[in-house]
DNA sequence: TCACACATTGCAACCGGTTGCAAAAAATGG
DNA sequence: CCATTTTTTGCAACCGGTTGCAATGTGTGA
């Protein structure tokens, strides 16, 4: 059925090495049999497999991508940027949905039994032992908006959550608001907590305590919705500090519904910056998470380790700023 | 580095087929043997290579999952349910991002190079040229939100954009407009050329014209909202029925912006029912589309497919239907 | 023209599995 | 207990490439 190495040799009359050689980067082939393999080739419509060629060499040119959160907006920026950055470099990317999966350990077999070349680890809502299992199992890793996690071997490419959840302290305590509020994103995932640690500290140190704490049960408008309604019925805050673009324009819909007008008597921080956080209907002030660094590095040192697996491990942090829309009350004129 | 078949076989005292075959379902091996070899490969650490498998086996349980729109959220939901319900029977999507790929005839070469099995395109802005290609060369293909394309051997799974189109002319006019525009998604997209033609047909069965036609020039919120701004600068029009809810949020915002009220001043029936669509900054009345159930069938069918390749082409086409909520006027009582 | 260096080529082993086939072992039945 | 059937096992060839090595071919300078 399909066309091998073989029958092109026998073809153009040469050794199967010789074809093999035209098909390979940098192998020694006269320009003669290489326009005899190569006019062969399209005769035939040989395509090279590069199932064969893997197992031949060792190396699949296969990237694992992992995620748990296929349903945030943001990652429809991350998958865009992960592929064509994988795709230009000539390697392609093997999806894995850790969404419904019970145990991660089934994919990290899965993904060892493929032989992928490297993998990414695109999600905060895991603990570092998973990106660890890979690494001792000996293939480069990189976790990307991951926990800054010292001397594990893994490559870690984000942010610093810590300082963020400070500017954010900083931002709304700036603007006069004083009973503040934190409705972050999953408990679970290490951003949340690294945020929530910043921003609970430098309040401290303005002499304010959050008024109330809280986290939505996923990265969801809904979950954002219903979590706000819950606080709204319990306590009275002036402004909001949300761990999600998407859990933020839940909050506002769930005040909005109660009457309440923003930022008049609510300001709303919203965190990661995603498009729709640009639209009119909510024009959301916010923290811009530099997502497209922090893919296209990934990809750069994923490729990077696969050419030289003994790389020091790297931490890759980019800067946060925020993003001034019409949520939250002006700077005072000082 | 890594365990072979042949250390296990050592290990366990017993020949490479053997081992082979307990790891091979269905294969004939005594439960005697396959403890030894069990226990060897768990020492062994022992992960069968399915590079090598699928060199021996013609077989590599990979599916190509071809999209070349990676900044729509309905392609979260479309993702989501691709990757889980191929990992869920075994199969592993290959991701191939066209988006900016000038050249589709090397994603296919790329494709066929890694082997895969099968080939689900998902996809209404591609050329039927393009899944024929894989078709021709011998690969299982379907294609999703496709067109329905007879005879060429590509199985079709989506919905009937012209009835879709026919259903929201009657919508519209049911509830009192007459004076009606459509603004489309990209015009090159089959699926908004069948809505188009349904629309303005039906539209004619009903003695109207529409008052505007127009595209977006892509599935944003952005292009929506350029457009309409466009249109209303010209024209005056009751309804609107655009090809996309993204780009229908988009046109509702130019609106809000020039004063108009929804849907006292003007109606809007958008298209999809994503999440999006049901925040009550919007609140968009809509058609949904089954994606769920457009993907699931893909799946399945690509799975089918595999098992047997010469299983005959088929076309699944889904229901769509109207989900009221508040941006068009209510159906007059009768 | 010849000796030599260097580029090109083919041979054959290898990558890590699968599988048809025949031999060996186990199970069955009389 | 033996002949027969069925199950299990190992051998060896194969999947479609790559690559070290030795042999061949080509080009250079003297």
């Amino acid at each position: 059925m399909t066309v091998t190495l073989k029958e092109v040799a026998t073809r153009a009359g040469v050794s199967r090495s010789a074809v093999s050689r035209t098909f390979t980067e940098g192998a020694s082939v006269s320009a003669k049999t290489r326009r005899k393999v190569e006019l062969a080739a399209e005769e035939l419509g040989y395509q090279p497999s590069l199932i064969a060629r893997s197992l031949a060499t060792n190396r699949t040119k296969l990237i694992g991508l992992v995620a748990n959160n296929f349903r945030n907006p943001v990652f429809l920026e991350v998958f865009d940027l992960f592929t064509q950055g994988l795709q230009k470099r000539g390697f392609r990317p093997l999806l894995v949905n850790l969404s419904t999966e019970t145990d991660p350990e089934k994919s990290l077999h899965m993904l060892r039994q493929y032989r992928v070349d490297g993998i990414i680890i695109a999600t905060s809502t895991l603990p570092p032992s998973f990106p660890n299992a890979f690494r001792k199992a000996g293939v480069p890793v990189i976790h990307a908006f991951g926990k800054v996690d010292a001397g594990s071997g893994v490559h870690v490419v984000g942010i610093d959550n810590k300082k963020c959840g400070e500017m954010a302290a900083n931002t709304l305590v700036e603007r006069g608001y004083r009973n503040i509020a934190l409705l972050g994103g999953p408990r679970s995932a290490t951003s949340t907590q690294d945020r929530l640690e910043g921003f609970v500290t430098q309040l401290g140190k303005l002499g304010l305590e959050p008024t109330d704490i809280r986290f939505a049960r996923n990265y969801s408008y809904s979950a954002g919705r219903e979590a706000m309604s819950e606080l709204l019925a319990e306590k009275q805050v002036e402004a909001l500090f949300c761990g999600d673009d998407l859990i933020c324009m839940g909050a506002m819909d769930a005040a909005r519904g109660k009457g309440l007008k923003i930022p008049e008597d609510i300001g709303f921080l919203g965190f990661n910056d995603m498009n729709m956080a640009g639209w009119s209907a909510y024009d959301l002030t916010t923290i811009h998470q530099p997502i497209r660094d922090i893919i296209l590095s990934s990809v750069e040192l994923v490729v990077a380790m696969v050419g030289d697996p003994d790389r020091s491990s790297e931490t890759r942090l980019f800067a946060c700023s925020i993003v001034e829309r019409s949520t939250l009350k002006p700077l005072p004129k000082s």
